[in-house]
DNA sequence: GCGGACTGCTTACCT
DNA sequence: ACAGGTAAGCAGTCCGCG
């Protein structure tokens, strides 16, 4: 029997820390209190102003990573966790943010995530056989200095031990509707809950359905193992609690802001007494007493996942999008409102929605419940917390262990601010704080035979071999003055070594030399590979984020001059080898931030600059992409291009954007089509025509004003602020009007509530003349005669224009002059 | 008063 | 609340012309 510690929680009732561990042979939530571990805070001084409840203060030693040095401070224990925020704002006061049940984990140096069991009343780590031999396996494969062996094996052991498979049951709940379209509110929960269901991993298909006296009681839905009818809501509900203790997790899509609070709010209301209400509804967030909640919502809506877990196959966060994403099913479409439905539709309908949540949980082997797994056992923090917050949290939250281990002071976001918080690169874009990557110009052009050389999370390995973190970078050593590169004038430590350059450096070994190559493995068992890939994509997402956080003001350690550092370390070493491709007579096409598109090169000339880069540097540099031909305009960041099995590869282009009207993104379909055909320049020509007849043929359909459907018309765009905010004047120049942009107009003639952030606007442009000097209108308004033709095709040109410009054709002579010249011979 | 150049805002993308 | 760099479209302002 295995417990795995989940979750840290501190119990305001019994003034304690709480964890939850899940037991893999019951598959239940256990709970383990420790009442001896006291919130407190530091100080350098002793403070004068009194503090309420403290217990006792000690004089200790820390090390502070910012001076160098060792300083006593005053540790001053508290006795309930919220007494330390009385110190929140005084001066000289330390580590008085970090929060209670986070400080417990660090300071006890638990591995969350990981298999513990019971002993003498203490947790106490088991250690699995087969998991640790795969430790040491990795550590033997790495060249490792001894210094920094703990960290390589403590990641290692972290990534290696498997996943219990989580027994968990996803919630849905359909609520009766005050009127069609309207969204039920969780705070009032004014109206009765129809039906909930519930869909476990374990098979179990339940509904909980709600008889209304004008209902006729129709066949029992086949999607169920079981469909109880309640005459009490009250009953219903309680019902819900009572599964509730059968499923140690509850997955929810939206639950923190919808179905548990309204559960909860609802419970009150018809009287349950709240000691039997086993939810907590938080600001934000809505976690169960007992079990665990999982808001997929929240998960998916991180945006590191999105892009780099994901993919970006998702662009817009809700059930239906992701789930097509990734399970290929929708949600059913009723067309009715809830309230009209027939006992099986409801159920058919609520059921469906149960089903897709937990199978975002369960497809490829259960890949999101254990990246989140893997995120919970890095980011050293809670489950629940690990999948409602961001990234930076996760890096803040794993430095920050490391610091408490280390007995290092946690630096106060001032202090480093206050040493470290100008830049001295000017950034290329207004508004940005410092310099960053470079973009090479393209050479245009139609170019075969490209390679493309990249270095492997370049960043992060700036980051380990340059030795940056806020303690190195203008460190207080006069020796060290001198260590620079690149264009900047900071120096970097001699001395010692950053906690980020270590922490983040193994890391980043670990995936380039270890999981990167097993996650592709085929000669392991399937499911070791796939928990490879899990661990693999985990440690991407933080990876990419590593360089990020020390240029955001919100990162608690900020710290500028180190982020500029890493951006002019890069421009330094891709010019660098651009420089050195030349001088072997490489010719580069192009080049953005880490990569470098060479134009028919020869092997050996190409792994001699690879074998360079790699000496010279000390940072991977591998063949990363072989493409048979690629077409490049003078746009930077915008080309495409056809690798060796006909993938075509499309970045930047319009014809791949989100809002680009169906009709043109369907051309642009046809378009990669049959360039993917192309092998050679002699099959170019014939491409040329296909494609100019493509062309030739959606012009003359907007031009004939013939289309199959509106909506082919429709661009997309999305809501990013509230729509009240759009137009308003800037804070500092209150005269600059602004006007309101067209996608927010076409909303407001909607009028529907639904439309906030993160939502997306249908609409199309239309004739100004006909539609009271407006030139856009929502999808669903518009006819077919309001459309502006010559508006989209203006945009089919300069969409296209982004690939002709490199083919050599023109839209103005090659497309739109003959088809003029062939209109110009019909007419006569 | 008109029209083109310029600026700032906005979205979506790349690394 | 990870960063900066780029393309493109739109709405508004500026400025010279006359």
């Amino acid at each position: 029997m295995l417990l795995y510690i989940m979750s840290s929680n501190y119990n305001p009732l019994i003034n304690a820390i709480c964890l939850k561990l899940y037991n893999d042979e019951t598959q239940q939530i256990e709970e383990w209190t420790d009442v001896d571990y006291k919130a407190y805070f530091l100080s350098s001084i002793k403070l004068t102003q009194p503090i309420k409840g403290v217990i006792n203060s000690e004089e200790v030693i820390k090390y502070d990573a910012l001076k160098h040095e060792n300083v006593p401070m005053w540790k001053t224990f508290v006795s309930y966790p919220s007494y330390v925020k009385q110190t929140h704002g005084m001066p000289q006061v330390y580590e008085n943010h970090v929060k209670f049940f986070q400080g417990y984990i660090y300071d006890k140096s638990i591995m969350m995530g990981m298999p513990y069991g019971r002993k003498d009343g203490k947790l106490e780590f088991i250690p699995d056989s087969e998991a640790e031999k795969r430790v040491e396996q990795v550590l033997k494969l790495m060249k490792i200095n001894e210094s920094d062996k703990s960290c390589f094996e403590t990641w290692a052991r972290l990534l290696e031990y498997s996943a219990p498979n989580f027994k968990r049951a996803s919630l849905d709940l359909e609520i009766m509707s005050e009127t069609e379209n309207k969204v039920p509110n969780a705070e009032s929960a004014n109206l009765p809950i129809l039906c909930a269901c519930l869909a476990s991993n374990t098979g179990e298909r339940i509904a909980l359905v709600l008889l209304r006296e004008n209902k006729i009681l129709d066949n029992y839905p086949d999607s169920c193992t079981q469909t109880i009818f309640f005459s009490s809501e009250g009953e219903l509900i309680k019902m819900i609690f009572h599964l509730f203790d059968e499923y140690p997790f509850i997955i929810t899509f939206n639950g923190d802001d919808f179905d548990l609070k309204y559960l909860a709010v609802r419970a009150l209301r018809l009287g349950i007494p709240e000691s039997e209400i086993p939810i907590k509804v938080r600001d934000r967030i809505t976690l169960l007493t007992k079990g665990i909640h999982i808001d997929l919502y929240k998960f998916f809506f991180i945006r590191a996942m999105q892009i780099y877990a994901f993919q970006q196959k998702y662009k817009t966060i809700d059930l239906d999008t992701i789930s097509k994403a990734l399970i290929n099913k929708g949600k059913i479409q009723t067309g009715k409102c809830v309230n009209d439905l027939s006992y099986l539709e409801l159920v058919n309908y609520c059921m469906r929605d149960a089903k897709l949540t937990l199978e975002l949980t369960t497809f490829n082997d259960n890949l999101v419940m254990n990246l989140m797994l893997v995120l919970n056992r890095i980011s050293r923090m809670p489950i629940e917390n690990v999948s409602r917050k961001s990234v930076s949290s996760w890096i803040l939250s794993f430095l920050t262990y490391e610091h408490r281990k280390r007995n290092f002071l946690i630096p106060n976001s001032d202090e480093i601010k206050a040493l470290k918080g100008v830049t001295s690169s000017t950034a290329i874009v207004k508004g940005k704080k410092y310099k960053g990557a470079t973009v090479i110009p393209p050479k245009s052009g139609t170019h075969f035979n490209v390679k493309v050389g990249d270095f492997s999370s370049l960043y992060p390995s700036i980051i380990k071999v340059y030795n940056i973190g806020y303690s190195t970078i203008d460190c207080p050593h006069l020796s060290c003055k001198s260590n620079t590169i690149g264009e900047l004038s900071h120096w970097m430590c001699l001395k010692e070594k950053s906690l980020e350059s270590i922490l983040i450096g193994s890391l980043r070994d670990l995936r380039v030399n270890w999981y990167k190559k097993k996650a592709k493995d085929k000669e392991l068992p399937k499911s070791l590979q796939t928990w490879y890939s899990v661990a693999e994509q985990s440690i991407k997402v933080i990876l990419n984020a590593s360089y990020g956080v020390f240029g955001s003001e919100s990162f608690e350690m900020y710290c500028p001059p180190a982020a500029e550092e890493i951006t002019a370390i890069g421009r330094y070493i891709i010019g660098q080898t651009i420089e050195h491709g030349q001088e072997l007579g490489l010719e580069i096409l192009y080049g953005d931030t880490d990569s470098i598109f060479i134009k028919n090169p020869s092997k050996e000339v190409l792994d001699q600059l690879i074998a360079w880069a790699k000496e010279k540097f000390d940072i991977e540099f591998e063949l990363d992409k072989s493409y048979r031909y690629v077409c490049l305009s003078e746009r930077k960041k915008n080309y495409l291009g056809v690798l060796e099995d006909g993938f075509v590869d499309v970045k930047g282009l319009t014809g791949k954007k989100k809002h680009t009207p169906p009709i043109i993104k369907n051309t642009f379909d046809n378009t990669k089509e049959i360039l993917s055909q192309v092998n050679s320049e002699q099959d170019m020509t014939l491409a040329k025509h296909k494609i100019v007849d493509l062309l030739k043929s959606t012009y003359r359909s907007l031009k004939e004003r013939k289309w199959g459907n509106l909506a082919d018309l429709a661009f997309n765009v999305g809501i990013t602020k509230e729509i009240e905010d759009y137009g308003k004047p800037n804070e500092k120049d209150e005269k600059n009007k602004k006007g309101i942009p067209q996608h927010v107009r076409a909303a407001k003639m909607l009028n529907s509530e639904d439309i906030g952030i993160g939502s997306s606007i249908k609409f199309v442009k239309v004739n100004p003349i006909l539609n009271k000097g407006e030139n856009v209108k929502p999808l669903e308004l518009a006819k077919t005669e309001d459309i502006d033709v010559e508006k989209y095709i203006e945009y089919l040109r300069t969409t296209f224009e982004q690939i002709l410009d490199s083919l050599n054709l023109s839209f103005e002579k090659d497309i739109l002059g003959v088809t003029r010249m062939d209109n110009w011979i019909n007419q006569n």
